[in-house]
DNA sequence: TTTTTGACGATTC
DNA sequence: AGAATCGCCAAAA
């Protein structure tokens, strides 16, 4: 199971801080497949599925939107638990996302 | 096995 | 600036 893009996608997004947010793309250029952006989302669809939950909500699209909402509980879950964080969103979009983006590869390659 | 699709990203119109 | 299209890659039907 840890063998799995999947599982790695998991654990990209399990490590990022509260507070902060990331794109699948960037995940994905983590692992190695700056082209599969399409496949970190995938591999969200079976987040759920996880053992340990993934924090889903903290990963947006490269334009900070909340693209994937509609796929959770309720298409407020995601941004309401953004903002729980003390993340602002508006519109669907994270605010000062620049600001809050996290970069696994800039964060995590020490 | 083939076809369709998708929580993206970049490009083009 | 906003909308539509193409490209990538893997899982699901």
């Amino acid at each position: 199971m840890q063998d799995d893009f999947f599982d790695q996608v998991y654990q990209v997004v399990r490590l990022i801080p509260p507070g902060r947010v990331t794109s699948y793309g960037c995940i994905g250029k983590y692992l190695g497949a700056p082209r599969s952006a399409r496949m970190v989302g995938w591999a969200m669809h079976a987040a759920p599925t996880a053992d340990p939950p993934v924090p889903a909500h903290r990963v947006v699209n490269s334009l900070g939107l909340l693209t994937g909402k509609m796929h959770f509980e309720t298409p407020f879950t995601m941004q309401e638990r953004l903002e729980a964080e003390g993340i602002e969103v508006k519109k669907d979009k994270v605010v000062q996302f620049k600001k809050l983006f996290w970069d696994p590869e800039t964060e995590l390659k020490l």
